[in-house]
DNA sequence: CTGTTAGCGCGTTCAT
DNA sequence: ATGAACGCGCTAACAG
């Protein structure tokens, strides 16, 4: 793992314009300080020469990273990956560099925090959609870089995230509104995190539209499961099984969501005539399986996060706590309850 | 953006060992020309002060980066996301930094290749899935790094990849074997990418497929549409328009063939029973959606992707050019023709 | 086995 | 405006 020898250096640019790598230096970086008509040259020669400054050199010299780690959980999920790229974006037309860390399992994870491979590489932290413990957050501080989440909330570090609760209370309201009584809720929750905002929110949108509407919150009508597409349709068909099913279900994701459909499906049921199905993130195939949900711009999550982190490297002003709006997009697997 | 001041270095380490710095440098990485003793010391000395070296005057001083660079068009498909999951996985087991770059529009890729930020930052860049030009190629080589091709081939660079035409065939084959015998194609183009393998591979095994079974490619049952679901909906759409549809149709991925579907249904028809559908990918979403589909290992793909690298950059022989296998999953989207 | 001496390539004072 | 000298933190070469 060697890097081939001979680069041009500063050095050289200098010597080939005729001045010394002080100079030239200068003119490379600063605006200031350095005749229009040297800079000229030595801009001309480095052009010439095709120079690029050592990365590590530089940063040796001036110390600071210009890089940021991204921690990310799950980034196969459609949820995790926009908002990475949203914030890649942003990040790189800073020239800042992407160290991505996908701490998928509870080993990856631990590793990360425990024998921190991000120290002295990185100017911040990102941690994208997951909750860190107290012991992560205290090996977190040892780096002494700033940090940020994106996609949720934790504690004490700056974030962009949705409001959670209103957007549970737009997908239950929906199915309120079109009069169903009996409303179920495919809860997620991961066991790597429990107390993550996401299903806190969610869940308790759930149990506070209920109570407004004056109907009680069976817990036969409360499934909670793994995210995931195979545990919503597992979830599903618990709430099937039951002596009184219900006639309507709000899930917590998409993924969900949509097993909680083919479950349903395959129980000889009809979506929406049946059994009303919504969901929450407006997945991209959301649109293509027809599924009521509730939309939030991740994408967008992603880029305001990046930014945020842009301004607290700086040293700048900037809001610490923003909330993205959600809205709830009707599609074709809701209705009113069925008559019958 | 700067870094703390005060960090403990080699020199702390070694002054409170009672070591040089030299010595010490050598009992914190070789293991050899040290006695067992003062690496002990070193390494309890090092400990206690939380040591840990500069990664940049360690580059700086032995060269070489210990970073690769993944360069990813489109991360936030599954596909894409899950290859850089799987090389992530691989290359932080090696101590190896990932330093994400996604081109995503023609912009930043124009970037990537024309301005090179990753240029003396990474050991190597791996082209995650897309097809360089000739002047992108040439660029890379002035980075002078080692060059490999994750999840699709590129013409003169090491790559792991399926076997798109073999893909193919084992979707279409599988329409004929039904019974199928006016197939169509729902081709897929990238417009910043002609000519890339997986559209031309899977369009070949159309053709062959056909040409083998002794039936004719009517133009009028292929319809070449960009990636993605509307795409795909869009693309059926037509063919629906025909004076004579299709009885089965073969999409190029899983998100084209489920955009089919959703106009297939919206156009009052059943699948399979008036149509069948095929899609390739395996995507997570195709299980819950009873899409029959040719499966591909994606994240192995990056698995394996990475461990070919790794053994490039240690000069170990290894293999250049490995494809992974791909079987067919028949779900429920595909039935023999209606007899009707 | 260990200490000494040089760089690695660039920023940055401090003079001039 | 420019050059000389030093330092960033660590590894490598050479002695001892």
């Amino acid at each position: 793992v060697t890097q081939p020898s001979k680069a041009v250096g500063l050095i050289d640019v200098a010597r080939r314009a005729g001045v010394s790598p002080a100079t030239a230096s200068r003119a490379l970086s600063d605006a200031y300080g350095v005749s229009p008509a040297t800079r000229e040259r030595v801009l001309a020669v480095a052009q010439e020469l095709d120079y690029v400054a050592s990365p590590e050199a530089t940063r040796l010299a001036r110390g600071g990273t210009d890089r940021v780690a991204l921690v990310v959980p799950h980034l196969e999920r459609w949820f995790f990956s926009a908002i990475v790229a949203g914030m890649e974006s942003v990040l790189s037309d800073a020239d800042l560099d992407v160290l991505l860390y996908h701490v998928d399992d509870l080993e990856s994870r631990r590793t990360f925090f425990h024998e921190l491979p991000a120290r002295r590489k990185v100017d911040a932290v990102v941690v994208v959609a997951f909750a860190i413990s107290e012991a992560e957050r205290q090996r977190l501080e040892t780096m002494r870089v700033t940090v940020i989440a994106a996609g949720g909330q934790n504690e004490g570090y700056p974030f962009v995230s949705i409001d959670d609760r209103k957007a549970g209370r737009q997908a239950v309201d929906h199915l309120l509104t079109l009069g169903h009584r009996r409303i179920a809720m495919l809860s997620t929750v991961d066991p790597d995190e429990p107390g993550w905002s996401h299903t806190a929110g969610r869940a308790e949108a759930y149990r506070s539209a209920l109570a407004e509407a004056g109907l009680p919150v069976e817990d036969g009508l409360v499934e909670t499961v793994e995210w995931g597409g195979n545990s919503g349709a597992q979830g599903m068909a618990q709430l099937l099984a039951r002596r009184n099913p219900p006639t309507a279900v709000y899930a917590h994701s998409d993924e969900v969501a949509l097993g909680a459909i083919r479950t349903i499906r395959r129980a000889g049921l009809r979506v929406p005539q049946d059994i009303s199905v919504v969901g929450i993130d407006d997945h991209p195939l959301a649109d293509l399986t027809d599924l009521t949900t509730v939309h939030q711009p991740v994408r967008a999550q992603g880029a305001r996060t990046a930014e945020m982190l842009l301004k607290l490297l700086r040293g700048e002003p900037t809001d610490t706590a923003v909330v993205v709006p959600t809205h709830l997009v009707v599609r074709g697997s809701t209705a009113p309850p069925n008559a019958s």
